[in-house]
DNA sequence: CCCCTACTGATCCAC
DNA sequence: TCAGTAGGGG
């Protein structure tokens, strides 16, 4: 057998991890290491030289984007299409279990996934029901109470209750939010998992069939798996099915949203005989960037430990800008970008990485009136729309009457006079006799319980839903969404709504159209247009639009994970904002606002620059930062300090120490300490709360027992410690 | 039902 | 500060 194709353009260690033994495996792979050209490799290995049958190969991803990439260079390198492999987010194979095994699942035949807004709703109409007042148990509480648990593996009725109202009441909400679903065959992401995990645990046939059939799994951003993905990972593989892990214990940065570094940390000894091998050798960044994002992440411990390391020579140094606000500092970045442009290059080599969100805007305001193009990544994705999400929750209700969140979404959308105290109502009588809204909506109308006008509008809603129904199946995809979208009025009514706004909602209208004109089935097992609302469901599309302009590329250091670019910037390296102020409190969390600095300095390939701002307004409060902990841990030498015109190098520790004292209010020139009582000749006494500047332009902030709080320059004040 | 005002609260976000 | 939203009045 010729294995040329698949290792010869390897490196060793690639190699090792490609063509290592059918068993449980762990490769470490650092950043820009090659990862996914290992994993794309062993696939091809597995299917050629083990000679493993596509379909009993699973790879799991948990993007549908980083699916959809591997699946197509798999097809690339083998020059074939990649049938039969399971190939999927956790999310979608899970599904796709649930729905071969929807009766050993305990679910309708046609249950459908909700996403996190209809989770919202469902909730909100939970702890109504429950008499609960919505002011002291705000629903996204309850939410991120519940899928947490979810997350943990843990239903309403593990729930210790004991004692706590917080817990008691918390459980009854999961509780009967659980049972609201069951009844209307929801089910949402988390149970998804949870679900097939169980049927699996219950069922074990089915899970020896399962373990009988796939001979290999494959899992891509190891450190990301949560409690229950790591939980049905170990039931399905069981001691027969082979892992093949992949993933860097540095790159863990989801532990907010569930994930457990603990995973990929243990796994060698939950998983019996596993071989592990590091990827280290970098292909991306300069040595100066490796060694940067090295010296960093050592500082944390209980690492797997990795070098990254490069043939690559050392490149330039780290610019490090000390801005005096945020104004400053995003003028600054801009500049930068002009004259790398002026130099020739590209601004879609160029990212600002920040921390939130929220610094986006002045970056923002900074770039348009120096006229850098630019674009945002994130923020709201396709299927997020609300004009889509109306269109989708008509859709859902042609192919499925019972869908409770999609009634519930768009019973009044476009108005059509079914107003509060109707849909109340019909909330009762579903809650009453533990049936749907649909049915509840037929029944009362049956038993002449809704009055004139309210009747009146919910029969003309039943009739719309049917009519839009009728005939559904021989329609052509598109041509149906399309009825829908007219037919339900939706059309008209966003397009009525005023400014740019009622436009482009009509053209993501068309888009829908048109993306279902595209849309393939994949599934023959499935009706298309429940396949169609499955995938809708499962993956909200991209998140950027279309690529027109040379522009520069804005987002978060999270969204900028697995990406690269030729000249970075990471702004606002300040305590409080990165470490995120949020992040103090457990030690575990600081360490991985260390991780997310390693992921946003291992973004650069050729330059990094790093910026922060002596000053920031925040929450309408100007506040003083002190430089990020982050920029001490980096070696100073490979760090070059600059200053606008003039570029000058000097020790880093010299300048910084300044800055620390300054920001602890234990500079020998600032003569009082944050939170000291002083006194004012005019305003009396007051407590010190915040400085601003150095030097004869210092201010200081004081809060005046009678005065309030005001900024007064230092040399001037005149103020005597108390 | 819609618009205006008052109030709140504020990392990161895939499925 | 400002964006998003809940509640009251028209």
């Amino acid at each position: 057998m010729d294995v040329s194709h698949i290792l010869d353009s390897l490196n060793e260690e690639q190699r090792q991890a490609v063509a290592a033994p059918s068993r449980n495996l762990l490769v470490l792979a650092g950043a820009g290491s090659g990862k996914t050209r290992v994993l794309v490799h062993r696939i091809a290995w597995l299917m050629e030289i083990e000679r493993l049958n596509p379909s009993s190969i699973m790879a799991v991803t948990f993007t549908n984007k980083a699916a959809r990439e591997m699946r197509g260079r798999i097809e690339k390198l083998l020059d074939l299409p990649a049938r039969g492999l399971w190939f999927g987010t956790f999310h979608g194979i899970a599904h796709r279990l649930l729905r071969s095994h929807w009766r050993d699942a305990n679910l309708p035949e046609n249950f459908q996934i909700i996403d996190s807004d209809d989770q919202l709703r469902l909730i909100k109409r939970v702890i109504r029901e429950l008499n609960l007042d919505e002011t002291k148990w705000p629903p996204r509480q309850a939410q991120s109470f519940i899928n947490s648990n979810k997350d943990e593996g843990v239903r309403a009725e593990y729930i210790d209750d004991t004692s706590d109202i917080y817990m008691r009441t918390m459980k009854l909400v999961y509780k009967n939010y659980e049972e609201q679903c069951q009844r209307s065959g929801l089910v949402d992401f988390g149970e998804l998992l949870l679900r097939s995990h169980e049927v699996w645990l219950n069922n074990p046939q089915l899970l020896a069939h399962y373990q009988e059939r796939f001979r290999h799994i494959l899992v891509d951003e190891f450190q990301d798996t949560n409690t229950v993905q790591y939980a049905w990972l170990r039931v399905l593989a069981g001691s027969r099915v082979p892992l093949t892990v992949v993933g860097d214990d540095d790159q863990s940065i989801y532990g907010w949203r569930g994930a457990k570094i603990e995973n990929i940390q243990h796994f060698q000894n939950d998983f019996a005989d596993t071989m592990q091998v590091k990827l280290e050798r970098n292909y991306r960044s300069t040595s100066t960037i490796l060694d940067a994002a090295n010296g960093l992440i050592a500082n944390n411990s209980g690492r797997l430990g990795k070098q990254l390391w490069t043939e690559e020579n050392e490149g330039e140094p780290i610019d490090l800008y000390a801005a005096f606000n945020e104004q400053d500092e995003a003028n600054y970045v801009a500049d930068c970008i002009n004259e790398w442009v002026k130099k020739g290059n590209q601004r879609t080599d160029v990212a600002i990485l920040y921390r939130s969100n929220a610094q986006s805007r002045v970056i923002e305001d900074a770039f348009i009136r120096q006229q850098v193009p630019y674009r945002i990544y994130g923020g709201l994705r396709f299927y997020d729309r609300m004009e889509i999400r109306n269109a989708l929750a008509y859709i859902r209700l042609v192919h499925y009457r019972h869908d409770d969140a999609a009634i519930e979404r768009v019973i009044n959308v476009p108005p059509r006079g079914i107003g509060n105290k109707t849909v109340s109502d019909l909330r009762e009588h579903a809650r009453l006799d533990s049936v749907t809204l649909w049915q509840a909506c037929n029944e009362m109308i049956r038993l002449g319980s809704l009055k004139g006008r309210a009747a009146n509008a919910v029969q003309k809603f039943i009739d719309l839903i049917e009519s839009l129904a009728d005939g559904a199946n021989d329609l052509a995809l598109h041509t149906l969404v399309e009825k829908v979208i007219n037919e339900s009025a939706l059309k008209d009514f966003h397009g009525a709504e005023k400014g740019e706004k009622g436009q482009a909602r009509v053209e993501n209208l068309n888009e829908l159209i048109n993306a279902t004109r595209d849309f393939e089935a994949e599934d023959d097992e499935m009706e298309p247009l429940a396949e169609f609302i499955a995938q809708a469901a499962l993956d909200a599309g991209e998140n950027q639009a279309e690529e027109h302009e040379d522009s520069v590329q804005m987002m978060t250091l999270h969204s900028a994970k697995g990406l690269e670019y030729p000249l970075v910037f990471m702004v606002g390296m300040e305590e409080g904002l990165f470490p995120h102020s949020r992040s103090s409190e457990e030690p575990g969390r600081i360490e991985e606002e260390r991780r997310l600095c390693y992921v946003g300095i291992t973004r650069a390939m050729e330059k990094l620059v790093m910026t922060h701002a002596e000053t920031r307004r925040l929450y309408g409060q100007e506040k003083f930062h002190a430089i990020s902990q982050f920029i001490r841990e980096i070696p100073a030498s490979l760090i070059q300090e600059v200053r606008l015109r003039n570029t000058v190098t000097r020790p880093v520790s010299f300048q910084r120490s300044g800055i620390d004292d300054w920001a602890t209010g234990a500079s020998s020139d600032a003569a009082f300490q944050l939170g000291q009582r002083v006194n004012h000749s005019l305003f009396g006494e007051g407590v010190v709360l915040n400085y601003e500047g150095q030097g004869p332009h210092a201010r200081i902030q004081v809060n005046f027992d009678s005065e309030g709080s005001k900024w007064l320059v230092l040399s001037y004040a005149k103020l005597e410690a108390v």
